[in-house]
DNA sequence: TGAAATGTTGGGGCG
DNA sequence: ACGCCCCAACATTTC
């Protein structure tokens, strides 16, 4: 009998479409699929909400793993360890894997590998994450692109649909099961408290699936106008399904181009799979995105220090009730409206002027796609520091934002419930609203609901001079 | 994947 | 009838 494989899962959740799986099948023999819950120090630990949604993920992988003869063997510590003990006690003659691209990540496989390879054992390694390949989309020039639009144009002609791999319909057993541990030895949904009663989104490939599926038939043809729209359903929603790998980005790809939504509208859809392929690419050139500038001259911008700023942009108590509604929708729910993220980080960037760095290190701990690539680059996005990112003076104006995109306050009273009798004409900005019909709303600033804690004017103006001491052609 | 300031135009009220 | 002014409405420029 030939010996096992080692199907190492990492962030490629998945049965369907998994090229570390069809390898080790392919291959022959036992297939054994093990999850490590890597405690390696050097590596960034994930946060609350990314630990509840994988908690779910791995139970719902598992049984599916479960439904086809097989197991999920679930190991913590540190990789390059549990890997080598995993390996020494299965006998395994081949361990395959699909990369994850996150710093640091890829030198510490690369040792993985070789002492694998030193003992004898076969390593493959796949791209189970991506379209393409990061660092593969270069310029005429060899050199790596910096602006979206030339890189998603030369991107998306080199990228191949392939044909959709259904899950294997059994895998096949070894004679004798390592141990596992438990998901609940891991605690890695919360208790005292359980905060998660309102976390949204169903973990797992079926659950990515279903979302896909509702997103191209339900969505995708009014996708450019809907999107923006935070009350609706507007966008695919498969950001933590991509995170996590519980679909890939190609099935995606494919059920785009297969849906009979107006190709001007299957364009834009892809050009937001696009921006998560150009932020892996910078990542994976120009370095850490969630610790550098990716522009150095931010190295120099004056940030404050605002404690109370940051704890009041957390909470949800801001004053502006667009910027709140989306800090309660994440902190409750662990998704937050695409177009209330760049809002919400604009206000703490530029209004709070707090180091981007703080809203990044917040959206890591409380999204469930908290992803290191994305999470950064649209971070340095925002705050104008990042590559092809927004130039720093595209100030949003928080009441603006809120009545063009929430002109009758749908979302705010969902999040703000303390708003909710206030009409769409006062909801945006309860402050200027007459003292009669805040009275009659049931509205007392500074009592139901927080004042604005800072002036709009003010702390736009105050933005645009942070910016002038740190521009360039300055005089 | 902005907003605000500034510039231009044209209709209409009015002396 | 005419010029003047006001000011939407839209366009352009600036941050």
């Amino acid at each position: 009998m030939s010996s096992p494989t080692l199907v190492w899962f990492r962030r490629d959740l998945r049965l369907a479409d998994n090229s570390a799986l069809e390898a080790a099948l392919r291959h022959g023999g036992p297939v054994i699929c093990v999850y490590v819950l890597d405690e390696t120090p050097s590596l960034r630990p994930m946060g609350g909400a990314s630990r509840w949604w994988l908690d779910k993920s791995l139970k719902a992988l598992a049984a599916d793993l479960e439904a086809r003869g097989s197991r999920l063997i679930l190991r913590r510590g540190l990789a390059e360890a549990v890997i080598h003990d995993l390996v020494t006690e299965t006998g395994a003659g081949l361990v395959t894997w699909n990369a994850c691209f996150d710093p640091g990540h890829a030198e510490r496989d690369g040792e993985i590998a070789r002492a694998l390879k030193g003992q004898g054992v076969a390593v493959r390694i796949f791209n189970g994450s991506y379209l393409l390949d990061p660092g593969k989309v270069v310029t005429k020039t060899g050199g790596t692109y910096g602006v979206f639009t030339p890189f998603w144009k030369a991107a998306s002609l080199q990228v191949k649909a392939g044909h959709a791999q259904p899950a294997p319909a059994a895998l096949p057993a070894p004679e004798t099961w390592p141990g596992s541990e438990t998901l609940a030895d891991w605690g890695l949904h919360p208790t005292r408290p359980d905060w998660s009663g309102g976390m949204t989104g169903t973990p797992g490939e079926a659950g990515a699936q279903a979302r896909l599926a509702a997103f191209v038939s339900e969505a995708l043809s009014s996708y450019g106008a809907m999107r923006d729209i935070p009350s609706r359903p507007g966008t695919s929603g498969l950001s933590p399904h991509l995170h996590f790998g519980e679909i890939s980005p190609r099935a995606v790809w494919r059920a785009a181009h297969a849906s009979n939504a107006p190709e001007d509208q299957r364009a834009k859809f892809l050009s937001e799979i696009g921006w998560r392929e150009f932020n892996l690419n910078i990542l994976n050139t120009r370095g850490d995105v969630t610790r550098r500038n990716v522009n150095p001259a931010f190295d120099a911008f004056p940030w404050r220090e605002d404690p109370a700023g940051l704890a009041a942009w957390q909470k949800g108590q801001t004053g502006y009730p667009i910027v709140d509604a989306g800090m309660r929708e994440l902190w409750t729910t662990g998704i937050m409206h695409n177009r209330v993220r760049m809002i919400v980080a604009s206000f703490l960037t530029k209004h709070l002027l707090i180091d981007w760095r703080a809203g990044e290190a917040w959206f890591w701990d409380t999204l469930t796609d908290a992803d290191m690539a994305s999470n950064g680059g649209n971070w340095q996005w925002v705050a104008g520091s990042g590559a092809d990112a927004a130039p720093y003076f595209r100030i949003f104006n928080p009441i603006r934002q809120s009545e063009t995109f929430d002109p009758e306050g749908i979302y705010i009273r969902r999040w703000v419930p303390e708003l909710a009798r206030l009409g769409p004409k006062d909801i945006h900005a309860p402050w200027a609203a007459p003292a009669m019909v805040r009275a009659e709303a049931g509205v007392k600033l500074g009592s139901t609901y927080p004042l604005p804690i800072i002036d709009h004017d003010m702390a736009r103006k105050r933005a645009l001079e942070a910016y002038q001491t740190i521009r360039k052609d300055k005089d």
